[in-house]
DNA sequence: CCTACCGATCGGTAGG
DNA sequence: CCTACCGATCGGTAGG
């Protein structure tokens, strides 16, 4: 029987005890998946506080007590969106080893991976943004915790690379500001039916990244060296 | 006499005729201004949507048709509110022709102004990028066009850099679209209590914004030249 | 008779 | 999991 008390927002929806997903504890993970997709959308589109639980409940053609039935509560259903986010951001921070490996390559693998995040889950990574405030206090200290871990990383990397000669910044933690600006602004502008791919603007972001912060003189120059860049033609979308 | 008619969101308040603004209509405005302070402060707080016009009255110590009497409703507030973003940034981006001067120093010195403006506009700036669901469709488009309009600016200042041969850009609408994330993303991480001054904020953000576009094998470097540069000291804020 | 408001309460809708 | 509701609170406006 699926709802052995579920605590806040458990993501993978309730499983008994060690056993593997029975057909009703995964019949009971579609549904909440299935709330989550359309409850995302909505957020986006319309804010949290405008979205109401009835209008998530039309579109999945259910009534307000079913979305109760697998959440506890509104605020519940925004949980689980921002630890999935957040979820997603740790794994590509976690995906980089920023102590190996040329600085300069690195940074630019690091921006390409985060730009793709940001373009491929614009939708959550906006309403990580806009919603902040729908957040209790405890929450937003976990948050603003990984972003300082994560924002650590990518200033380890501009460090290693002012050692190693490779950049030149007068100051590192503007340098990371600016940088997660520049990639995490992407979720404002991007459009699936825009003039490039994901894979161009991943790369033109990365390449403008390590730009600014790469030094002048070296042989590599300003631009990313070539192993760094992806071998993906210069595919344009249509329009 | 006040309250002609007052048209939607007329921001200087109500004029007579052609007359100068006599003590009532000037208390009007004044009222109106008090009223507007406390509203964009909440707003940024709150959001739009979970701050209460009893809120914002109670902040005033006085009572919501108070409110009523200067405002025709709860988005008329808004909507001044975003008028007045507008109009700042329509001043920045005014104050500059992109056809004269060098483009390194055109591109500095705006990127410097916007990146001033966010910071001492900050609540201003939030407000307008994470409300723009409770603006009407109309008022959207016309904050549409004013952002391609400056968009339009910074890229004919990119197109004039590589024609010149002081920039080397792969994509210049990408370029373009990477330095307003990076300016307009100090809305984000801005504290006044910060460890650095906002002229130090700016002119470092304006520095990294030329780096990633600047062709590297300029004699004049990555830097933006000291010309571009203010002349302001080292000035850091306490902690 | 107008102005500049206030106390009280309306219709409608939110989360639960 | 639905039908049928509630306690509360919202934006906006009546009369005076």
């Amino acid at each position: 029987m699926p709802k052995p008390k579920k605590k806040s927002g458990r993501t993978p929806g309730p499983r008994g005890r060690g056993d593997r997903a029975g057909i009703r504890t995964r019949l009971f993970d579609f549904k909440r998946e299935q709330i989550l997709e359309v409850a995302e959308r909505l957020f986006y589109e319309r804010g949290f506080r405008s979205t109401t639980l009835d209008a998530i409940a039309a579109e999945l053609s259910v009534t307000k007590p079913f979305i109760y039935y697998h959440f506890r509560n509104k605020q519940d259903i925004l949980h689980v969106l921002v630890q999935r986010t957040m979820q997603r951001n740790a794994e590509v921070f976690g995906g980089i080893n920023v102590e190996q490996g040329r600085p300069t390559e690195l940074l630019h693998e690091l921006c390409r991976r985060i730009v793709f995040l940001v373009i491929n889950s614009r939708t959550s990574i906006a309403m990580f943004w806009r919603e902040q405030k729908e957040v209790p206090e405890q929450e937003k200290l976990v948050m603003h915790a990984a972003k300082q871990r994560h924002d650590g990383q990518l200033q380890r990397i501009i460090e290693r690379g002012i050692a190693s000669g490779e950049f030149a910044v007068d100051d590192p933690k503007l340098a990371v500001l600016s940088i997660q600006g520049m990639i995490n602004w992407a979720y404002t502008w991007y459009r699936p039916d825009g003039r490039l791919s994901p894979e161009l603007i991943a790369d033109g972001v990365a390449d403008l990244a390590v730009r600014a912060v790469v030094a002048v003189s070296r042989a590599a120059g300003a631009r990313a060296p070539e192993s760094a860049r992806p071998s993906a033609p210069a595919r344009i979308q249509a329009a």
